[in-house]
This record gives structure tokens, sequence and C-alpha cells, in this order.
DNA sequence: ATGAAAGCGCTAACAC
DNA sequence: GTGTTAGCGCTTTCAT
């Protein structure tokens, strides 16, 4: 039923060799029977089979993306899965499939990576992690050592010696200082600020963004203006009425919530207090999903170039996996940008004491 | 570098067939041999080859999902990857690999469901297909004489022979029928309906449910009371926002809209013209996607039971691939719920003429 | 320019 | 209970 290069062989009158070289494209053999075995390859309907070609050339024609545990959480996907599309799209383009994996089977704790890796279901692998333990350093050896191509995205990563890996990032620093000095040039000097709890270091890295901007402006940072949360729109709206007390006794007039979502939220929470957006608070969000487009005000934002991610980030795969510029690692952060719309808005200094 | 079992037959002294026998848990071999060959095995980090070994058994561990294009969509995809993650937590369950793809790869127009099954990638196949133009009558030929254990979801396969295909899906036409039904119940009269452009069967089948329910309570069906959108937030709120005058001529107070995202639109567009709901206007959604709690009033809708149809679908494919009870197809139609929550209320009598 | 043959790592008859 | 061997479908030396 199913045809393979020795039918064709047969059929075609040449060995297994050539119908293999021919379809290979290889300069070995003559334009004329390459052409013959091509067309004939196509009517009979011929297609490799991967598994008898990887065995053999230890090329899959698959790329592993590992992503985060929590990828599975709502929340969460929103932003992620707008960077897996485009990381498929590209990897459709060149004709790649890709397998999505957590970095632990949850059911067996067993390491996918490993098992991708070691089974050789792979050519390389796109790595997502938010912090240390989700890849600790056995694994990361366990990689290097099997010397499988690999690139780090989105976060820098900061357990371990950024020299030695590849990795496409994002500077969740600039963008946490970008939202806070926007408000800040705004006028705003009460600023709050909503975080998610947990130790990814996206969080921690825009938290130390946040107080940067407020150093650098001669604003005190106080720890309890850092509000944490789930960051999604509920924990937005939760820490809003919760504390709305405190905000109004601080005088908080501008809100840097590090998830779009939380800014939603955020909004939402306000308007059903009865206040106005951006009159009475401004609110920068970040990632810039689609989803702020579909709430008044539009929200300022720090956007996060995710086409730029996915496009340097499989290029440079590429790279790795055809083995070339591969002798030096390549190590790209690239700068967010604060995206001004309707939510942020000038401090009315003729209202304050 | 890599380990095989010819490696641990040397060290352990036997035979690769021993070695791959006790691997795979023969009953033919020693059951000593086959502890010793497991700890040798598990000290040495071997791991299967799976090229090889799915070159000789014709088994992948890995599980193609075709998913519709539009998946890449944001809006669409927050029903979808709710779907897919519960798929992706069976499958990861089972210890199988997951290749998401769309029907075909769209740079080159190629169908991947034919490549992946001729290249012998994957076991068997989960296909969410919309429509009879994305999975022709050409392509299901083909996978039915290639054998591939396939499993349609999500969608009744109305392009196709229920009898002759494998299919779970939820009753869409069910669906549309309660939600509408629902507001009947409550008094409403005027009913006016968001579904989505295009052909895809899920939506037709949700206005159909719609229609009926109108017919079976003598409600006058009227065409102009359908409205098509685009299934997202903006959809939904441009809807209303244009159809005002519309609404409010024909003395509109239940809306069901299609999509929860359509309905998220309709309140925020309500609400924008000091409507209030469900005093105003009562609306129902479809989906119960996890988005709808960060709303207030939190949307009554049509939940799907999305677990169920994982669940089902995936263990009905590893039958097939199995095996068992491959010799008739099963067809499950679920059944989706009305969850009613905040956003309709019954019909205010007293005020009417 | 083409063919023969070995080999990739594993499984499964078939022998013993 | 274990070993031998052929074979899965392809690539790639090595011959010719």
């Amino acid at each position: 039923m199913t045809v393979t290069i020795k039918d064709i062989a047969r059929i075609a009158g040449v060995s297994k060799a050539t119908v293999s070289r021919s379809l290979n494209d290889s300069p070995l053999v003559a334009e004329e029977t390459k052409k013959r075995i091509k067309e004939l390859a196509d009517t009979m309907g011929f297609q490799f089979n991967a598994n008898a070609r990887s065995l053999s050339t230890s090329r899959t024609g698959t790329i592993g993306i590992i992503y985060p545990e929590r990828f599975g959480e709502f929340g969460v996907s929103l932003y992620y899965s707008s960077l897996l599309s485009q990381i498929r799209d590209f990897l459709e383009k060149e004709g790649l499939d890709n397998i999505v994996s957590f970095p632990k089977n949850r059911y067996t704790g067993e390491s996918n990576i490993k098992r991708l890796i070691q089974s050789k279901k792979i050519d390389g692998l796109l790595i997502i992690h938010p912090n240390i333990t989700d890849v600790d350093q056995r694994i990361l050896n366990f990689i290097e050592q099997s010397k499988t191509p690999y690139v780090f995205l989105h976060h820098f990563p900061s357990f371990c010696d950024i020299e030695k890996v590849d990795a496409i990032y994002t500077d969740h620093f600039g963008g946490g200082y970008d939202a806070t000095k926007h408000l800040i040039d705004l006028g705003h000097k009460n600023i709050i600020c909503l975080t998610s709890h947990g130790d990814s270091m996206e969080f921690i890295q825009r938290t130390e963004g946040y107080r940067a901007a407020l150093m650098d402006n001669d604003i005190a940072v106080k720890e309890d203006f850092v509000f944490k949360g789930y960051r999604d729109i509920s924990s937005g709206y939760e820490i809003i009425s919760k504390n709305f007390g405190f905000i109004v006794e601080n005088n908080i007039t501008g809100i840097f919530a590090q998830t779009d979502l939380m800014a939603i939220g955020v909004m939402q929470a306000l308007k059903d207090m009865g206040k106005s957006i951006p009159d009475d608070y401004s609110i920068v969000g970040y990632d810039d999903i689609e989803l702020v487009m579909d709430f008044r005000p539009h929200l300022t934002t720090i956007h996060q170039p995710r086409e730029e991610i996915a496009v340097l980030t499989c290029s440079r795969l590429l790279e790795l996996i055809n083995g070339v510029n591969n002798n030096k690692k390549v190590n790209i952060r690239l700068n967010t940008k604060l995206i001004i719309r309707e939510s942020t808005k000038r401090v009315d200094n003729s209202l304050e004491g």
C-alpha cells in the first residue's frame, strides 16, 4: 500500500540509491533520470518515510517547543499563545513540524526535554522557561552535551551563563522602566505596581524596572506600593477593590499593571467605583495583547515584539541545526515599546495641594 | 555517546533480542535477567530511539491534531486553546506526544494530513474541521484507505456519512435551542441572535437551534434578527452599537450571542449606552470560556463540555490505535448545558403595553 | 552516472 | 529462556 523508494526503483528500472539521490536532488545523478524519477515518484504519490529517514540521517524535521507548565492556565496563554502562533507560522514556512511539551511530564515527572532528545524525536529545542526550578542545571548540562541545538526565548536566562547559550528575549527591565517613566513624565508621583506572585523572572525584572524608574526620578520606592497577584483580570480587579482605601489615602494616581489582563481588571474595578480613566487614574499595562483593543479606554501598554522574537528565535535555531554560524552564541535583547493610547493622561496639577 | 540496546547487550553479556524483550516487558524472558537488564538500562540512561522503533513497529507515540486554520486568530483560540489543553493533558498522561497542524500548509498548500500519514509521523489523528472545504472528500478517502485511526471532534461532521466515522461532538443545535428557549421562558419575545460569518458548521447549527426554539414557541422567525459578525468582542460591540436603533424600534429585550466573546462585547456596548444588564436586556452567550467570569454581570451561557470531549475523543482514538472495539464506529453527541448566571432575567411585564 | 551493500536501532520470526 | 537473523525504508560509502 505505501510506496517506497524500492517500488520506484523497481518500476523505473534503477537502483534504490539512484532513486534516493534523485529525490534528494543530488548533483551526482543525470538530470534526465532525476526528472524521470521525480515525476514517477509524484504520480505514485511517494512520500519519504520519516522514521527511516531520521534513523539514517538523524534529522527528523520536527522541532520541540518547551513551554512553562502554566501555559495551560487560561490567562497566561493569551500572550504565549500569540507567541506560539508566530513560531508555528515560521516553522510551517520551513516545512517543519513541532511538538509542544512541558519541561516535565506532569504525571510521571519525567523530563520531556531529556526524553525528546534521547529518543531522537526532534532536531532542536525552543525553550521558554520561567525560572531556575523548571530547567535545572542538570538538564541544561544534558542538553549541552547531547549537542542538541537549542535557543532560549522570551526571558533573559538568568540562571545560566548568558555567554554560553543562545537566547532571544525582550528587555523586561526596560519595559518596566518605560512604563513607570511614562507615568512619571505625565506628572504622576504616587504610582503603584501590580506584579505576579512566584519567581518568574519576567515579573521580577519588570518590578526592578519600576523601582529603578522611581529612584532615577527621586521618588521614594515604597514596598507596600507593590502588589502581588495572579496576572489575570480578576486578580487585577480584586487588588484594586480590596485596596481602594489605601489607594485613596496614598493619593495614588498612576497604576502600572504588569500584564494587560491585570490592567483590564484594574480598569473595570475603577469604573465600577465610579472612577474615570484616564481622568482620575492613569493605567499602563504590559504585553499588548490583542484583547486590550476590545476595551475602552484603549490601554496604554508595553508592547513586546512577539513576531520578532519568533522570527529571530526560529532563524537562529535553524542556523544551529544547519551548522552555520554556530561557533559563537547569539544573544539578543529586543526592546519593548511603549504604546501610548487612552488610559494615561497628564496629571492635573491645578487640583493638587 | 547515545546508548543503544546493543551497548546494553554487550555489557550485560546477552543478545540484543533479550535486551529488547526485557525493556518491553516481554513475559518470555526470565524475571531475573529482565530485572538486571532494566536496572542496567536505567543506570546507563538508555532511551529507545523512537525512529528505529517506529520503523520497526509502525508506532510513533505521537498523535496529530488537526486544527482549523483560524486557530491562529486571537479570539477563536480562547475556546479552542482550552480544548487543546485538555487534549494535551490526556495525551501526556498516556506518554504520547502531539503534533498540532493545520489541514494544509499555508505556504505550500500541501495537505498536512496526507503528509503526516504518509511520512508515518503519527499514530492517529484528531481532527477539528469546521466545514467541507477544509477537509474534502479526497483527503477523507485518503485517510480512510491509509487505515490511519482518526476521530472527528467538536462538531458534527455533516459533510460525510456519520455512520462511517468516529466522532465526538457537542450538540450545537441543542445549545442554540436551549439558549433561545431560556430567553423565551423568561418572557422575552423579541430576541436577536449574533452569529458568525462563514460556513462553519457549529454556527449554522446554533442558528438553526435558535430558529427552532422560536418556532416551537410560536414566535415568528425574522431573518433580520440574525446578525453576522466575527465571533470576537469588538464584533459584538459593533453590531450592537450600529444597530441600536433597530434594537429599540423592534423592542428587542433578549440577545443570544453565539460566542461568549461576542456576548462580552454586547454587554460592553449596552453598558456604554447607559443600559443595564439584565434589567434592560438579557444576554446569553456560548462556550463558557473562563474569561466570562471576569466580567460583571456574570454571563449566562451555554457550557460546552470540553473536558468530556477531550477525554472521550482521546480514549476513542487510543482504542482505534490499539485495535480494540474498532469494528464499529463510535458516535457521541454530548449535551451542552445552560449555565444561568446574572445576565438574564425575567422580563418585567408590568411595563409592557 | 549508477549500483551494491552496509548500516542506522529496533522488533519479531524462527531456531535451539 | 535466549540467541540468530532478517527486515523496517532510507542514506551513503565504496565500487565500477
